[in-house]
RNA sequence: GGGCGCGUAGCUCAAUGGUAGAGCAGUGGCCUUUUAAGCCAUUGGUUGAGGGUUCGAGCCCCUCCGCGCUCACCA
């Protein structure tokens, strides 16, 4: 397919000819940069502090952000990873050849490097004078941005990009221009650094474990499949690393995490992505009783290493993560709320029934805990602004966890919920392989092979238990939504470099 | 998958069914401390794609593509 240029961009590559002829190298192979801009601005700063005669020299590199020429001489400003700086070319320094090429072959969204002495101009602005300056790389795609303002030192950027298809299918372009886009990412790397050294501290191994698997499992979602084709095998991507992780316990690994990618062939929504990132971990002789305190304890490290404070706003309200968080069982969360008593209705039959006479729609031939786990979405989860966990969940809907004793439907297992989203999972691991055997023979049961959702029976992870896994706790958590929490985004799509969006049609 | 909305210049946006425009960017010119610099001139469009209605369609109708919101779905 031929590359079709715009008038803007034909422009551009008429400019490259020019330098080329000039035998100037519109793409040289290396720079040279002695300072940052905020670096060189600092040294100015410094030296006006000591009241030295000595002069700043530096160079600088970055891309060319706004042009302002003015006959004889020239303003622009860079940006580069620091922030930006006020450069002046002027023809006394560079002579009339110098200022011409300039002018004329510099565009906006060039990278150029630039050397000389730093100054502060009538205005105070501190600015490097130019005594030379060459191209690095010359941009043929003008930026999707009209020029910047400063007010009161802030910038403003004017008619910027904001067409969230071009935004998110043009994500370096999205980068280039909106910098609160590139802080996004650095607060998510700021989170996963915080989880990795809390976690880290606390004895964690962290460990790697399959992604393409031959038997998916440990949540209930529809997985991606894929094929190997030397081996003839198809091979699934991991739904969750829940059964792998598991099975390190048994080889004497106590505390194992892993913080990778998990693979869902499911809709996308704004919480919801086909691959997105999550925390899993597992901890010998710990319970979901004690995760919940070192959920609590996790949650509140990270979010003062990285916003220097337990409290935070997202989406209009005030989220406070200090410790302890409203705890409340599902059974009384949804006494509260819709006024079932699910103890009452030990059968979906039963609970379908008591939820059509409370004027709620149950799905048409859900299991008992399918129905209350709508219920939760429906009419708990987005209520659960503040931090809260809700736990002991239906047996049904929770094929690894351990049961709560002396309540055969109910499991010892939580939910964090905040911001009105679902955060994290976590339960007393289920360790009794006769039991896990059984249990999935139930799933089998109940969810009709057709089902996405239907459990295949993962007979290695029987084999595992059989020789004895400790008991443990485990616990699972979305960093996507941990980020969009922190960043007060409501979008996962937001908080993910490159989301998946559909493929374009080529015409 | 269903419903609602959107798609116009590189970016941000206008345009009762009646000649497709503005700001910024671009191009040419003036301009030696500006900062969305200013002033003068000027280029730029298959209005997402295709079909239909009409004397005439960016606008009305149909199909398709993409995006957003929402519902369904989603341990």
């Amino acid at each position: 397919m031929e590359k079709e240029f715009t008038s803007l961009e034909r422009a551009r590559l008429e400019k490259i000819q020019r330098l080329r002829s000039q035998g100037i190298e519109p793409y040289p192979t290396r720079a040279q940069v002695t300072h940052s801009s905020t670096a060189a601005i600092q040294a100015y700063e410094d030296a006006e502090a000591a009241s030295s005669d000595g002069k700043v020299e530096v160079t600088l590199a970055g891309r060319l952000r706004a042009i302002r020429p003015m006959g004889k001489i020239a303003f622009a400003h860079i940006e580069d990873g620091a922030g930006r700086v006020q450069l002046l070319f002027r023809v006394n320094e560079l002579g009339q050849e110098k200022m011409d090429l300039f002018v004329r072959e510099f565009d906006l969204g060039d990278f150029i490097q630039a050397s000389g002495t730093m100054f502060r101009t009538r205005t105070g602005e501190i600015t490097l004078q130019v005594k030379e300056f060459q191209m690095l790389a010359k941009a043929i795609t003008p930026l999707p941005a009209a020029k910047d303002e400063v007010v009161d030192g802030d910038v403003v950027r004017h008619a910027l990009l904001s067409d969230p298809e071009t935004r998110f299918r043009q994500r370096y372009a999205d980068l280039a221009v909106n910098p609160e886009v590139r802080q996004i990412f650095r607060t998510r790397a700021a989170i996963v650094r915080a989880l990795r050294q809390f976690l880290d501290e606390r004895g964690f191994l962290e460990v790697e474990t399959p992604i393409l698997q031959p038997i998916y499992g440990g949540a209930a979602a529809r997985p991606f499949i894929t094929h190997h084709n030397q081996l003839k095998q198809d091979l699934y991507l991991r739904i969750s690393f829940e059964l792998y992780l598991k099975r390190l316990l048994v080889g004497g690994l106590e505390r194992v995490y892993e913080i990778g990618r998990d693979f869902r062939n499911e809709g996308v929504s704004f919480k919801h992505n086909p691959e997105f990132t999550q925390l899993e971990f597992y901890t010998a002789y710990a319970d979901f009783e004690s995760n919940m305190a070192f959920t609590e304890e996790m949650i509140v490290f990270v979010c003062e290493q990285v916003l220097g404070s337990r409290v935070f706003n997202f989406n209009g309200h005030e989220i406070d993560v200090t410790p302890p968080w409203k705890r409340i069982s599902l059974r009384q969360a949804l006494i509260d709320a819709v006024g079932i008593d699910i103890a009452d209705y030990p059968t979906g039959e039963s609970l379908a029934e008591a939820m059509r006479l409370h004027d709620l729609h149950p799905a048409a031939g859900a299991t008992r805990g399918k129905l209350i786990d709508g219920m939760l979405g429906d009419y708990l989860e987005p209520n659960f602004i503040q931090p809260t966990f809700l736990y002991d969940y239906p047996r049904d809907i929770s094929p690894l966890a351990k049961n709560k004793p002396g309540d055969p439907q109910t499991v010892e297992r939580f939910e964090g919920f905040v911001g009105g989203m679902e955060l994290c999972n976590a339960f007393t691991e289920l360790n009794d392989p006769l039991e896990q055997e059984a249990r999935f023979e139930e799933m089998g049961r109940e969810y009709s092979s057709e089902d996405e959702e239907h459990h295949p029976l993962d007979e290695d992870y029987i084999q595992a238990m059989s020789y004895g896994m400790p008991p443990n706790g485990g616990f699972g958590m979305g960093i996507d939504r941990l980020t969009m929490l922190l960043t007060d985004k409501h979008s996962i799509r937001e908080v993910i470099l490159f989301p998946h969006l559909r493929s374009r049609e080529e015409d």
